[in-house]
DNA sequence: CGGTCTCTTGACGGAGTTCAAAGCTAGTGG
DNA sequence: CCACTAGCTTTGAACTCCGTCAAGAGACCG
């Protein structure tokens, strides 16, 4: 997508992080805005309820992006919170700064545009996946399109993530076992 | 967002189409891609599922861009159907030509980028609806966040974006009411 | 005024949740 | 290197929200 040259650049306007499992990227109510990239390491975002359970919005591993908001139309608060599932490293970016970014640079523009796109694209099948499917098949086909997520984040984190519960999950995932063998 | 002449240059790439009500825009397994801005009237685009259902993937007025598939990262043919709810006029352009036209005025690329960034935020508050909130509750945010969609389109319709059954939809709408009216 | 589309209502059944408890695994400190 | 704890997964039984099936009532349009 983009030169080593133009990486760079880019990475020279980049503080990086790193992060114990467990520790705090963004921690709910902070004011500061910054977009961040995945070096190393897996990430989730989620947001509380009202009885303070967690909903995971985004898993984010090596390679790809993660904001507390990605829209960034209003500065509010943010209500996410974003923590590290395994020792990471990340790239920080103000985001005041990659819109300057992006202007001196118009292929980044371009590249940022993408990366949005494919993430449209994906948060697309996700509320497919809610609106066609059942929770067996839900997991199924999270298991197809994020093999290693599923390797690498706690089962009832994935369970978040699709809309269940834990035990729900347990018990799909044994039936399902049973099937298979069956066959 | 864009001035008048950048707004002329762009109308003049464009097709017009005029629908009645339920007429089609885009059938299911067209090859041409396009993009399209809704001028007057109302669309909604929708996916059939296994047992011919329609699961509805997004509703767009007034000002809304839609399109059989906002990623165009592969070319197989859409899945997508797109019709209209009223009659309506639909401003078409085709992909290909969108993409040279952003090349062309930067500002377009930019423009565009916004447009995924709101489509993006609608997009996770509409799954943060899934996974926190019961039936009532994703109604009452429905009717919060679209309320002219709900005066304009079938409650059926509403039902199928929230994914849950008319049946559901209805006494719960009723339960609404009557709670109402004891306050 | 007949047909299609839409909304409503009822009874029943099923997928998923809740609550509670026990087993399992992995990381930590002695 | 083992023991212990905290987090994770599993299992069971009762319960609930929602879906399914079926029927009927409006509403709108030709």
């Amino acid at each position: 997508m983009l030169t080593k040259a133009e990486e760079d650049i880019i990475k020279s306007v980049f503080t990086v992080k790193k992060l114990r499992k467990r520790q705090f990227l963004v921690q709910q109510d902070a004011s500061y805005r910054q977009l961040f990239f995945i070096e190393k390491g897996i990430v989730r975002s989620y947001i509380k309820g009202p009885n303070d359970e967690e909903h995971i919005v985004q898993f984010a591993a090596e390679g790809s992006w993660i904001s507390e908001d990605f829209n960034q139309l209003s500065d509010i608060k943010s209500v996410y919170n974003i923590d590290a599932l395994e020792p990471s490293e990340i790239l920080c970016i103000d985001r005041e700064v990659f819109q300057q970014l992006m202007v001196q640079v118009p292929k980044l523009e371009r590249y940022f545009r993408m990366v949005l796109q494919k993430r449209l694209y994906a948060l697309n099948l996700r509320v497919l996946n809610y609106l066609m499917h059942f929770a067996e098949e839900k997991y199924r086909r999270f298991v197809d399109f994020y093999p290693e997520i599923v390797q690498r984040v706690p089962q009832h984190m994935i369970a978040s993530y699709l809309g269940i519960k834990p035990e729900t999950l347990s018990r799909n995932r044994k039936k399902m076992a049973t099937k298979k063998k069956e066959a």
